[in-house]
DNA sequence: ATGTGACTTATAGTCCGTC
DNA sequence: AGACGGACTATAAGTCACA
């Protein structure tokens, strides 16, 4: 199991559901606009502090960013 | 929200409750014993690799580690 | 607005030990 | 069986210029 592939589309799904940009939401979740990007992307292996921020920045629960579909 | 600390009670409480000892987790989840250690006490700050074969290693979903109580 | 490579600094993560 | 520390090495965190 690649969780990041799944942390990865959570991130992309949830943001774009609430119609934010990348650079929105980095600058919510106070990380980098490309640090953001690379997550989107599968990149980068975020740890659960990052995680946390993000899905705070989303509005949703950490573990929402780990539900695979 | 300390999601480290979230994330360590999940682990212990998971851990006990299939009467591991921290040495056999951290075998199956193939981590180090010593690192294991410190993520149960909430001083580390996981990557979500090491959460997911931490799940792995438990039988459970990465996102339950990060379920609050 | 986003993808990417290269980069530096901080810390994740390992291995040795002691209590 | 588990807490904790020191000394490492690998990689995450964080930033940049440019496409």
């Amino acid at each position: 199991m690649d969780w990041n592939a799944v942390v990865a589309a959570n991130v992309k799904r949830l943001r774009i559901e609430r119609g934010l940009t990348q650079e929105q939401l980095a600058h919510e979740a106070e990380i980098d606009l490309t640090y953001l990007g690379g997550i989107e992307r599968g990149r980068r292996n975020p740890s659960v502090e990052v995680l946390g921020r993000i899905a705070a920045a989303l509005g949703c629960h950490a573990s929402s960013l780990l539900h695979d579909g």
